[in-house]
DNA sequence: ATTATAAACAAACATTTGTTTGGTTAAGGA
DNA sequence: TCCTTAACCAAACAAATGTTTGTTTATAAT
């Protein structure tokens, strides 16, 4: 008998199973997670509601699939950026206008990660968190390698930044300033003094 | 006939509308609007969840009542503060400590602000941006005052600040750092550089 | 052609939810 | 003391929601 080699599951063509995802992130971005039903994404996904729950064992778990895909965009987009660009501050920069992008613009697994927080969900918190972690890391380690000036605290910089970032989900709207201007406009009013030098 | 006096409706002494508020401030705080529930609410206000409709015709209508009363009291601490400080920057840093100081510890009014959005009930959208441009315009009005570097757009520094102060509510944990302390930091790494000064 | 099974359907189920309805109680004015 | 009614109770209702169960279809491998 020969040593039989795994066969790999074997997957269809008629596969709805990124409809699927797809269709969860776009309602969890948009109208959120509690206010997005089964049935809501099973209709987006051509699909019945009891369907879902051959690809996904509950409601949870399907966040957690769309969580660690919009984790994966993000670190894959930090990492060039990263790559990209070597002085600290450049680097900064391009982290910056790539979580910006990311967020307001192009992927709405990403906006997930923004508009539902792990405390939301009591039950799956520590998943949720652990996910997050991994691309907020790479943002937090880009703000420590910083020159900075003895007075600042680079957690409270990361705050901020991150803090105005995330929030700005809530007010921008295409068109206008595009995400990477806003990104370089809160980081110039980091780097210099706001103050008008005369009086 | 004598004109008759508008008789005041008799409040009575075991009105507990003002424990049914809390209670639904302090759940919509911490919970949320959506996974907080009628039942919830009136648990730890001591009455049964029917009774609710004596007060609030709807669950909208009771967050709306919440909503009104955070705002005023934002708008009560704000006021304050302006009167008390005159220069631009000291009035901007006196709103900015009052608004840290209410959404972080104080008040689960102020709290419920942050956390349910207007876009976040479709229905009731209108009402809710309405009452929150009541406070906003006052922040607003304290950042157009300073005078800033041609550089600088004021909107875009009070997206920065304001994003990251709401933000915070994400990250804070009492003991530490004091909300004051934060919108200090905040407010200093806004108005110096925060780059070291030498290599 | 036959067969195994991936991937879906069809239909219901058990809760949870916001809300309504009619009755009850007790405080305050006359 | 009587009567009104503010303020609540008790119990249910209809709709929405996450989920389960048994069945069917169609595709890939044999």
């Amino acid at each position: 008998m020969t040593l039989a080699a795994k066969q790999t599951p074997a997957k269809r063509a008629n596969n709805r199973n990124d409809a699927l995802l797809d269709a969860a992130a776009h309602l969890f971005a948009s109208k959120g997670y509690r206010e997005t039903t089964m049935r809501d994404i099973a209709v987006i996904s051509g699909m019945l509601p009891g369907s879902i729950y051959y690809h996904y064992g509950s409601k949870a778990d399907l966040l957690l699939a769309v969580y660690e895909k919009g984790v994966d965009g993000l670190c894959t987009r930090f990492d060039a950026a990263i790559a990209d660009a070597k002085a600290p501050w450049s680097r900064l920069e391009a982290v910056l206008i790539a979580h910006f992008e990311t967020i307001l613009d192009q992927s709405d697994y990403a906006r997930v990660l923004i508009r539902v927080l792990p405390d939301h969900l009591p039950e799956i918190t520590a998943s949720l968190s652990r996910l997050r972690d991994a691309y907020e890391g790479r943002i937090a380690a880009a703000i420590e390698a910083l020159p900075l000036d003895p007075g600042v605290d680079s957690k409270m910089l990361r705050f901020l930044l991150l803090g105005a970032a995330n929030w700005s989900q809530t007010w921008y709207r295409p068109g206008a300033d595009s995400p990477a201007d806003i990104a370089r406009h809160f980081l110039a009013i980091v780097r210099q003094p706001v103050e008008a030098s005369d009086g």
